[in-house]
RNA sequence: GCGCCUGUAGCUCAGAUGGACAGAGCUACGGACUUCUAAUCCGUGGGUCGGGGGUUCGAAUCCCUCCAGGCGCGCCA
């Protein structure tokens, strides 16, 4: 708010876009400043103090809000002193009275933002790397909401994939009883125990598969039988897989629901083949002649995009095209993924049909493709057709995604590949101990263990949010309220995947995750709780404080200046993250804000030996100004809490 | 071999567009609860920002190079 309305006034003068601002060395020159000056003074051949003194002088008659004195020191730094009334007179009441829409812009109609997460392969239960892929996506969801997107968030749902195909396999011929031709499966699906969920079944016999077929090499066999019957999509085996992988789905929905994350639609990959999107896609790249039949080379029989031809490397030759149609016909997974990156934009004159999957626990209908759905021109809502694609997926798969990206420029669609987004962040590993803890063979050296699905190995995400839960409660000096407990470990979970930059490889170490103190989500929650007892008990003691312009003390404290300082930082700071999608700029700023109120809490008169509770000031104007600022504190934490999703507790 | 990412305090990490003496949490040590929530706060200690060059009035930030680590370069997904 402050710092914006100055940039304003001075790109207008300086006819720059860029204005720099930071904190001067010392609070006696002023609460923040800029060294545009400096930068300045190589292109208009003048002394950076020359330029600042006439600056300072256009800046006085154009009067910036919220700007009190403003004065310059050497070498050119122009340094802003803030009228830290006047704004608190300005932001207090509005924040007080606009509460959860505070800042919000206007919404951009029209314009619509598809983000896809989670996208976990349907075969196992999901495990904390997930979460950080689940958590992202979603946050970023909620900022761009907030800015005023329209916004779609979809599951893919990869149940033609070979991790499937190699659960059913194990789930079929791995025990006896073994599946019979025309059998109708209910000997297999009790295979399952009933004390166990079925995703941690899946885990262990997905792990166990990988380890069986080392020794009966017939298994793989069977797996190729499986892999064909379940593609072709007639056999009986593929709608046994489709229940499978519709069943782990569901466990999946049902761990990410407890750290409220929730979707638009689910879509199945299955789907994707049965409703040609493949052959639509295949014409449309030859017609635009991305394409390229290969008669020679080590990609003889193949239709690839050419990215470079064949190179020499120290593992011999290799060739960088990538390939969409396998010599036999087949399609690879970023020939379905281009198919897919197209209808997203709504480039595609194929569709799915679509059906409702059932009523989330947030209170939002969850739609998903299906065989029996209907057509999407006769809903009442629209799927696809976005102006903007974000897709989270760790950075291993950046080389495929740019693939996907750059085949749709090469077909032409210039705007569509701008606009297609991979916000790649690194994989969450473990630290040794945490390895040594789930029993995984060390060497010794390294010092992050990837986890695998295939061996079995990490820490399975409904366990962490337990074992989180049950920390919660050991720390707590008082008896935690079930939902309170619970609530506490999503908030906590939530900031510790999302703190992290997207560069940052998340090393999973069991009591740094399980922390309580600090730099946590915890106490973000605490702040803001602390916050609602406040007013609570200035409630209950009748103290019902009606916001005057004239209960602004002059001066303010240091305290209240950072508590307001932070608060005026809000806006700012989330249509900054609505660009470089970064949600750790958002904890960071939410620890900043929780920090900045427990400070005033603490020492609302830092310079006094002692420190009075609001709720017995016996200035009644003092307490309407302190316990008004509480106010907006908890409204801004809240909405900053919601778009982090974590939860707003009253009370801990 | 080529490409991408990382290296900041004992540990885990922030430092967008280059700006004034480099920040936080944890840990260690010393303090503060008859009080609006001590899952908190205050204080002390701790750093040649991997090394070396360069650009600049100014570099943790930009360029080059070297070192160390991670990932990718499948007719897997």
């Amino acid at each position: 708010m402050i710092r914006e309305g100055v940039a304003e006034v001075l790109k207008k003068l300086l006819d720059t876009d860029d204005i720099p601002f930071n904190i001067p060395p010392q609070r006696e020159l002023g609460d923040f400043s800029s060294a545009i000056c400096l930068s300045l003074a190589k292109q208009k051949k003048r002394s950076p103090m020359k330029i600042a003194q006439e600056l300072v002088e256009l800046l006085r008659l154009r009067r910036p809000a919220y700007i009190q004195e403003m004065n310059i020191s050497s070498p050119g730094y122009l340094n802003f002193k803030v009228d830290w009334g006047g704004l608190a007179k300005e932001i207090i009441p509005r924040v007080l009275k606009e509460g959860e829409f505070f800042e919000k812009p206007d919404s951009r109609l029209g314009e619509k933002v598809f983000i896809e997460h989670t996208s976990v392969n349907p075969n196992k239960a999901m495990h904390i790397g997930h979460l950080r892929n689940s958590v992202l996506g979603d946050t970023i969801a909620r900022i761009l909401k907030w800015n005023g997107f329209s916004i779609e968030v979809c599951n893919y749902i990869d149940d033609t994939g070979l991790q499937v195909v190699e659960v059913v396999t194990a789930l079929l011929y791995l025990d006896p009883p073994y599946y019979q031709e025309g059998s109708d499966f209910s000997e297999i699906w009790e295979k399952a125990p009933a004390d166990q969920p079925f995703d941690y079944f899946c885990w262990e016999l997905y792990a166990r598969f990988q380890n069986e077929t080392e020794k009966n090499p017939s298994l793989l066999a069977k797996r190729e039988t499986v892999l064909h019957q379940i593609e072709g999509g007639i056999h009986p085996i593929a709608g046994f897989a489709k229940e499978l992988a519709t069943r782990i789905v569901r466990s999946h929905l049902d761990t990410v629901a407890q750290l409220s994350i929730f979707y638009h639609l689910l879509n199945w990959e299955s789907d994707i083949i049965a409703r040609g999107f493949w052959e639509a896609t295949f014409e449309l790249l030859k017609e635009k002649g991305t394409l390229r039949f290969e008669t020679e080379g080590p990609n003889e029989g193949c239709w690839v995009v050419p990215f470079g031809g064949v190179v020499e490397t120290s593992e011999g030759m290799k060739s960088l095209d990538k390939i969409l149609v396998r010599s036999n016909g087949s399609v690879t997974y970023t020939g379905k993924d281009i198919a897919y990156q197209l209808w997203k934009f709504g480039l595609l004159k194929k569709d799915f049909l679509y059906k409702r999957w059932g009523l989330q626990t947030d209170g939002e209908m969850l739609w998903t493709t299906a065989r029996d759905g209907e057509p999407g021109d006769r809903l009442s809502k629209k799927f696809g057709h976005a102006d903007r694609v974000i897709n989270v997926i760790d950075t291993r798969q950046s080389y495929p995604q740019q693939v996907v990206v750059e085949s749709l420029r090469k077909m032409g669609f210039e705007k569509e590949a701008n606009q297609s987004i991979h916000l790649a962040y690194e994989v969450v590993n473990l630290s040794p101990l945490s390895a040594r803890i789930l029993g995984m063979e060390e060497n010794g050296e390294k010092k992050a263990y990837a986890m695998s699905g295939r061996s079995g190995a990490g820490v399975k995400a409904k366990d962490f949010i337990q074992m989180v839960k049950q920390k919660v409660i050991e720390k707590a000096d008082h008896p935690l309220e079930e939902s309170v407990a619970s609530a506490l470990a999503s908030a906590a979970i939530r900031y510790y995947l999302l703190k992290f930059t997207l560069e940052s490889q998340i090393v999973f170490d069991f009591d740094e995750a399980l922390k309580t103190t600090g730099d946590t989500g915890i106490y973000l929650e605490y702040a803001h709780a602390r916050a609602c007892s406040i007013l609570r008990k200035a409630k209950e003691q009748k103290i019902e404080p009606e916001w005057r312009d004239d209960c602004i003390p002059d001066p303010l404290t240091g305290t209240e200046i950072g508590l307001l300082d932070a608060l005026s930082r809000f806006s700012s700071t989330v249509i900054k993250i609505s660009k470089t999608l970064r949600a750790s700029q958002l904890t960071e700023y939410a620890f900043d804000l929780a920090t900045s109120f427990t400070h005033f809490y603490e020492h609302p008169d830092p310079e006094a030996d002692v420190q009075t509770p609001f709720i017995h000031l016996q200035d009644k104007g003092l307490q309407t100004f302190r316990l008004s600022l509480v106010k907006a504190f908890q409204i801004v934490m809240g909405n900053t809490l919601n778009l982090m999703g974590m939860p707003t507790l009253e009370r801990i």
